[in-house]
DNA sequence: GAATTTATTCAACAAGCGTTGACCACCGCA
DNA sequence: TGCGGTGGTCAACGCTTGTTGAATAAATTC
């Protein structure tokens, strides 16, 4: 773990606000906001303050600094730890959390966004959303499913979720955007739990 | 209703089979494949066998094309025919309706997977398609919905059916796209009636 | 101070885009 | 036959885009 630091100017911090940082933020609000076509390289510069040329000089082709801004930082798995304890209701926990966590994470909501948006014409992204949104569902509430025909239970929990993403912060249905996570949890909650062990 | 034709040559039909039509289908079926930005004129007048020129001849700017041609042709409401009046199912009879009207018409689907896919990006698309769903499903299913907090009811339901719609046909969850129309009549369509007539 | 590596900017290139205007071939009425 | 409107193509313009290479400033080691 020790940087093998050689000679020269030595790189400045991932993390540190400087210049680097500030293009990543950029980046990954204007992707949120205008999906990936419609957002520039030069306009990242302006809302960076900084040239577009420093931009490749860190991240390389705009496609690379997609990939950059994008990755996930924290696991998901510590999100929804003991989730599973309860016996009933543990669609509403899923939901509550989900959508309390974005609430309180404006930086992670705009990264989910941005994924979202940007899948809907990039079928590369398309796939990494789905496997990861599969992932999760199947690792957090898999245990809980009935046993007969769990995929397609988790295939219908994530169609409600990304429905419930797709119209509270993409489409903006007035009432599913103004609601709180508590009350989409109780509503939507419901929905998840019939998925997971109801009838089909 | 008669013509009032003038001198000069006769205009071609809206409907006829000729380059017109040509290149409303060959827009439709790339704004749906690739979403506006990623679709180019050039690209539209190849498939169309057709001089990127004459796109603008008929239908002016790529904005102007886009708007002619994704207006809806039919009538949402004589397929939702007499849906009300059976008492429970409503949702299942609903979500199948529609399902398999889009199974029924290609064309139709292309037109409503591109305005999603358009949506996404931008804000006029999705406050139009927003008002669309929103509106239809009040249409069909409003009386059906218990009085306490109708509008959230509906916004309730539009979220299913655009996770539906995203899942099935943009994000390609498996079980989802290889579904029938009947068996995702059977699953979701319950999600709508809870939504409908359950507890909140 | 010399050498070296990074940070940052500037100007410019090549490609692709939507759009335009000139141009010709029809077609139908007078 | 001639005029006016339509169908259709061609080449080109003007603009924006992502990307590049040269050039300068700063920071570190020797």
């Amino acid at each position: 773990m020790t940087a093998a630091r050689g000679r020269g100017r030595p790189r400045l911090d991932d993390t540190g606000d400087d210049k680097r940082g500030q293009i990543l933020d950029a980046a990954r609000e204007m992707f949120a906001e205008k999906g990936f076509e419609r957002t520039t390289m030069r306009a990242i510069g302006t809302r960076a303050g900084v040239d577009p040329a420093l931009i490749h000089h860190y991240f390389g082709t705009k496609n690379d600094l997609l990939v950059a801004a994008l990755r996930p930082e924290i696991d998901p798995t510590t999100l929804f730890a003991g989730i599973a304890d309860r016996g009933t209701g543990v669609g509403r926990e899923f939901v509550e959390r989900v959508v309390g966590f974005w609430e309180d994470n404006p930086q992670q909501r705009s990264r989910a966004v941005a994924l979202l948006r940007i899948a809907v014409t990039h079928e590369q992204v398309a796939d990494r959303l789905r496997e990861f949104f599969i992932d999760v569902a199947t690792t957090v509430l898999g245990d809980v499913a009935r046993a007969d025909d769990r995929e397609r239970r988790i295939a219908l929990v994530v169609s409600q979720m990304f429905g419930l993403v797709l119209a509270r912060y993409v489409m903006k249905v007035g009432e599913i955007e103004t609601a709180t996570a508590a009350e989409l949890g109780r509503s939507v909650g419901a929905t998840i739990d019939n998925y997971l062990l109801g009838d089909l």
